[in-house]
DNA sequence: CATGAATGAGGTTTCATTCAT
DNA sequence: TATGAATGAAACCTCATTCAT
């Protein structure tokens, strides 16, 4: 009488972003998760070392397989290549829509208090964005020998601000997820652009 | 005898920005709230009807003022007027950190829970942006009789994400305001105009 | 324009008598009590020394009344007189039901915390239906020396529990006050006839 | 590793008994509970949704002890039914002096927050006493087609009261309860008597 | 490994009382 | 006298975490 699929740490991860879609971080109850989850509530401690250990192995999980799909991304133009990558997290929320209410409203904590071990994916995955980035503003480069790394990060964390609101918009309406999705890329794309064009003369 | 500055009331929402930016709402206690707005812990109860109104008031309140100001915003160019809207929202939040770091944590819950007298300011101001998108999308048309009004929704918010990001951005780095708000004004207007272009015939 | 009667004391007492009676001693505001008196909370404290306090003067005033009009009751016959004490309790709070309220559920606490100062209405009472008591005890006596005196403070204070329980029923009822108050006191006599025989040879 | 006795929502119930008799039931403290019964505070809400639910179970409990052992009382002579029935009653709170505390001060709470559920074994108890009554009345009839139904409920309420009211005299005095026990009853009975007494001719 | 009964620290809110005006 | 804004102590209840079984 195996679950579906996985163990049983996946199906608390997979319980706890119900109820941490539901009732937010701070008021979930863990015995709520325990029960969706059809465990015990002790047993969550055998897998995680307490609620917010689990917030960090939700994120950490997303981001370990959205940095390794992104590396698997591999159109020669970076400019397609950071559209990819935006539509490939944009769409592996707009998947789990749960997943993606945890990620508009609990992100920041991931952030702010995860250890390096388990933000790993997650810098994976910036990295492989700032490196097509960087070979966009290189790219159309003429000479140019110092990118301003500062824009461009600032540019990339545009584009996730973008692509989040996008997200939001997507779960406050009943719009396609593909309108949202072409909608939001093509200004994305636009940014980009306008972002490593380089100041005129 | 009187208070330092303004009333009661607002250095208890000052003080509750304080409180908010550093422990996030739910952490936040109403005790820390009165003690650094020098009151005592009841007198909060005096102005407010308990903490959640605290939020809501701050929200209410910074949306009553910038939507003010924005009503003010009088450029006739439509895109540079949406412009200065956005450099404005950006201002206001770049101006006191703790309100931004409130703003980027805990805006979704005065969303879901005000009530629409409460969100009188932001209806008001996301409509002065819908009006500005709106006169670029018709200026610029030519005899499109019906734009695409879910597109434009999505692409003002897709400014917003940015500028959200812009500032967290802001929050998280040593960079200059200044510097942070041209370059997220340039791919705002980047997006802007991608968004209202027509599709190539 | 003056109040209807009496000063301002007696209005505070008028207005806790409404207020103790909806919402009971423990729950009551002080600052209720101060709206439906028409002052404001703080002359309160001019009159009384305390929420207690007030409850005290409520019962100290009623059985000082209750006992000057138990004085006047000269009936020749202590049985007949030992009827119209009771009578004349069941209808001081016949007369306004939320005193009666009152009675039915702090009285307790005026017992307990009273001083003997503010008891001294109520002994009084106390003593005169004892002296009625004891008349009818001795008077029926074939010369038997020593009445039992706790037997007869027993007796009182069993009459004492119906006409209390009387009152009970005359709130939770639409019963005329009369019909309760005359089945009241035909059991009392018999009570009182059957406490004061003599055991049987 | 069992409880000294019962299970340990029956120490709860018992040390609200001893807690609510000290403090009175506002007063008493949830965790002051807990420390008698020797459970951790948060226990409490493992068996009991709230501090009025436990006042509510220890009535409920109470009244359907006492409603089946009055079920079980079968005298055939109505009026020493009766007798026993009230005398039962009165057993019960003499044997737990806390418990008739709480009865004097709190049973007024139950009557008016509890559920019709709760207040089951009350309404049986009641009911029973009723229809001792009533046989009383019909079997001294000589034909009354028609006993007054609001007078035997007063005369219900009122014995109900001088038990009360004898209970109270217990507790304030150092008198045996058997002595009290034997002089109350003498009353009740006359006042029954006296009560289903057809009026003269 | 698995459980869930038990714990107790901690926070929001109320309200009697005070006191500056 | 009269006021009512201000106070802050106090208490119910929740829930993450533990641990005996």
């Amino acid at each position: 009488m195996r679950r579906k699929e996985g163990d049983k740490a996946s199906e608390i991860l997979n319980a706890a972003i119900r109820i941490f879609a539901r009732d937010g971080f701070d008021k979930a109850q863990v015995s709520a998760i325990a029960a969706v989850a059809g465990v015990g509530t002790g047993s969550i401690y055998l897998y995680f070392t307490g609620k917010t250990n689990i917030l960090h192995i939700i994120f950490s999980r997303f981001w370990d397989h959205l940095s390794q799909e992104m590396a698997t991304l591999q159109n020669r133009d970076p400019l397609f290549r950071l559209n990819d990558q935006l539509g490939l997290f944009f769409d592996h929320l707009a998947a789990d829509r749960d997943l993606a209410r945890v990620y508009l409203r609990e992100h920041h904590r991931f952030l702010e208090t995860a250890t390096a071990q388990e933000r790993h994916g997650y810098a994976a995955a910036l990295e492989t964005g700032r490196a097509a980035f960087l070979e966009i503003a290189t790219g159309r480069g003429d000479g140019s020998p110092q990118p301003d790394q500062v824009g461009m990060d600032l540019s990339q964390a545009f584009l996730f601000g973008g692509v989040r609101s996008a997200l939001e918009f997507l779960l406050s309406s009943d719009i396609p997820a593909e309108k949202v999705r072409s909608n939001m890329l093509t200004m994305a794309m636009a940014g980009i652009l306008a972002a490593t064009r380089r100041p005129e003369r």
